[in-house]
Formats: C-alpha cells, sequence, structure tokens
DNA sequence: ATATATTTTTAGACTAATCTAAAAATATAT
DNA sequence: ATATATTTTTAGATTAGTCTAAAAATATAT
C-alpha cells in the first residue's frame, strides 16, 4: 500500500529527474511539493523502506522501477481526469488541477483503464502532456519552445511547461490554443520578444510567454 | 473544512437516524463505521465543536442543519460517482461501492454539478437509492419490501436494502433487476419463504431475500 | 587548504485519528 | 430500591505526516 501522501512525492521525484531516472536533491522536492527539507528526508526513509526508491545520505533520491511505475499510474491518472474534465465536464484547461490532484489518488485499476477507453485512449491531456500507458510509458514527442523558433518561421502550439492558471488564462486572452497555427514575423532586437501572427492578427509576446509554450514546427 | 473522516462520521449519522434528524449512540455509530466507541467520542466532540452535530453527553447524537447538509452532499456525490461507473464506465452494481467510498470525498462544487448535468440529472442510483439535490432533498418514493407483498399480487422491484456484493451477485443469477416485474404466487406456510414469477420463470426466494428487496405495487 | 556558506539530516515536538483499559454514567432485572 | 449489566466517556498510548531548531555533511571561495 502507497499513502496518498507517498504518492506525491513519487509523483515529485518523477517530475524532477526525467521520469525519476536522474538523482534530484532533498531541496528540490521541497521546493516542489511546498513542504520542509526535514519533511522529505522523513519520508524518503519511508520509500526506501519500501523500496520505491534508491537514496543515499546527502546524495538525493531516484526511483527504482517499482516506483517508477507507482509514479507514473498517478501522472497517468491526473492526465486522464483531466481530459474527462474537459471533453465530458465543461471544465476549462485552466480549472482541471486542483480537481485532478484529488482524483489522481483514487485507487481503483478498473475505474482507470475503463475512464482511459470511454475518453477512446487519448494520448495528451488538456495541456499537452502525454497520458502514460498502463506501463508507464509515454510516447516522447519532440516539441521546442517558442523562444527558439527563428524569425519567418511558421510552427503550431503543441503545449504548454507553465501550466498556470494565469499563464492559462493569458493564452485564452490572446485566444493561444493546442493546435493554434503560429507564425514567427520576428524578434524584437531590444528585448526578444516575439512579434507572431496567430488567427490572422499580429501580436507582440514577451520571453516570458515564448520560454513556457510549446511547438513544433510545421 | 470538513476532513475526510469527519465526512464518514457525518455520513454514518445521516444513515442511522432518519436524514441524522433523530438522535443515533455511540455504538451504532461505532458498529456501522467499524471502529471503537472511544473513537466514535472522540470525533463526535469534534464534529460538536465545528457546530455539525448536536451532542448532549451520554445522549447520542443528532445533525445540525449544517451538518446535515454536509452528509447529504456526501451521499449525493456517493450515489452521482455510482451511475457514472454503471451507466458510463462499464461497472456492475456490485462493483460501484469501494470506489464510490473514495470519490464521495472529493471536493468541486463545478465537478459535482457537472457531472449531475451529464447524467442527466439521475434521481437514484444504481441500487435504487434517492439522489440528494444540490440543497440535499431527497425525493421520497414509497416502497414496501418483498416480504410484505400478498400472495397473488404483482409488483415491480426498486431496490436494495441490503447492497452487499454477495447479495446483488445472487439477485443477478436469479436475474432479479432494478425494474423487474414480479408476480408473488404463494408463500410457503412453513417457513415464510415466496414462491414468486420473474422472467416468466417460478422460483422460491427465502425470507431474508424478501426482507431485503424493496418493491412497488403495480 | 582552510574558512565560510549551503544543504541535508537528526532530535524533539505537534496534530489528527485511532486504539486499549479503566472509570463513570445509564439502563435493566430482581 | 438495589445490584448487575451495558453503554459511554476519559486517560494514556501509538502512528503518519508535518514542523522548528540544531548538528553534521558537503560544496564553494579565497
Ligand atoms: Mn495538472
Ligand atoms: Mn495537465
Ligand atoms: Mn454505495
Ligand atoms: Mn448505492
Amino acid at each position: 500500500m502507497v499513502t496518498l501522501s507517498e504518492e506525491n512525492y513519487l509523483k515529485a521525484i518523477y517530475h524532477l529527474g526525467k521520469q525519476g531516472s536522474i538523482a534530484v536533491s532533498t531541496n528540490a522536492i521541497a521546493e516542489q511539493m511546498e513542504t520542509k527539507a526535514s519533511s522529505v528526508t522523513d519520508m524518503i526513509k519511508k520509500l526506501a523502506d519500501k523500496d520505491l526508491v534508491n537514496y543515499i545520505k546527502y546524495q538525493g533520491v531516484s526511483l527504482t522501477k517499482e516506483g517508477r511505475l507507482a509514479a507514473a499510474m498517478v501522472v497517468r491518472k491526473h492526465r486522464l481526469w483531466e481530459v474527462l474534465l474537459v471533453e465530458k465536464l465543461n471544465f476549462s484547461w485552466d480549472e482541471v488541477h486542483d480537481v485532478a490532484e484529488q482524483l489522481e489518488h483514487i485507487k481503483s485499476e478498473k475505474l482507470i483503464n475503463e475512464l482511459d477507453a470511454f475518453l477512446n485512449y487519448p494520448k495528451e491531456d488538456p495541456h499537452g502532456d502525454p497520458i502514460p500507458d498502463k506501463d508507464g510509458n509515454i510516447k516522447k514527442v519532440e516539441k521546442i519552445l517558442l523562444a527558439q523558433v527563428d524569425a519567418e518561421t511558421s510552427c503550431i502550439c503543441v503545449g504548454v511547461k507553465n501550466s498556470s492558471k494565469e499563464f492559462l488564462q493569458y493564452l485564452d486572452k490572446i485566444k493561444m490554443a493546442l493546435g493554434s497555427h503560429i507564425e514567427v514575423i520576428d524578434k524584437e532586437p531590444f528585448d526578444q520578444s516575439m512579434i507572431i501572427k496567430i488567427n490572422n492578427q499580429k501580436l507582440n509576446v514577451s520571453t516570458i510567454t515564448a520560454n513556457n509554450l510549446y511547438v513544433k514546427l510545421v
């Protein structure tokens, strides 16, 4: 049995080191989870006792095979629930996260697999993030940050790096959504902000925005 | 803020005294929740501090207006989730309870109201139990136990009193479901067991069964 | 290489929810 | 009405998860 709190730590480690395979520091976990480092150390010991993480004192933690699968299942659930909320229950992409944080801890294999089928086996969540399959595997799609795109180049919005309510609502305001066609017209030499064309409208986006939007070239 | 554990106690009190309006004993709650009486006393004090229950030492507890609404919302969520599981996610009526026990604690008003709409405002759950509305009101339908039905009388199965996996699976086996038309042929004078006709098949059901099946006369 | 700064761990305390055992209150039976 | 049985509460302990403050280990800078 993995507790709710343990699941949250596993997920944090999963997100911080690429799928938990590289070691992450106590402080990094503490910051991600908004707890204290001492709490993290305590929990790491419990996870190590359960063989869910590899832990060497003062050297950080990584996920074991078992821990990685457990973490991937939490992420799978989180993202599938987000799809249900948006596709079937009229939630917008900036409203789903807090509810999904709760739903990701519901324990029922049948439930999650039926949900997957009901939603037609989606490959991505409403923020463009990949949904792990039953075995924890994710489809790696190459995507780059908008900031990396050269002038006079076209691309399509495929994800967000920052999925805070504030950023998502800003994107709504400028009518940017997953699938939006973006034409990079130019970069302002002064501050590197980008002049882009979207929905036949020219607009200027800051480097902060350009560094939080994933795109693929067309 | 009402904790998960507090919600479970409120629900138990709600179920034991008609919607929590009549006082229920410490031991009754302990039995229902499979805990010890001392734990119940502790929790009752917390609920009383939060004005969710009326409590006089040694005299049992009843729900306050606020407590009754909180309990009704848990029941509402439990039953709406059960409908989703059965109607959309291929669960059978004997599989839903444990998952609904978890889902009933998810906190999101929008979620539960969207779910209600998505399911087309169901009035009953898969076991024939009424679903409280947003204000906690339930539609009282009169239903009687099959055991109360006289010989040579027709009725329709509308609910189960006992919703254990074992009983529900037995009902599946004899092809009894909500909506099934039942004709009471006779009662066996020896043991009060009933000879009924269902789906044009005659069969005999024990008094235990007859005392756990709700029907309405046609 | 040594001093200083940062990170991590340990020690000890707190809260929520539970338990066992004993004490107190209430109910029941003669 | 009194003794006995039952129910309920209290007292004290335990576990999971968290915290603060101090100690220990590691990293960084001169
Ligand atoms: Mn999310
Ligand atoms: Mn997401
Ligand atoms: Mn149920
Ligand atoms: Mn039910």
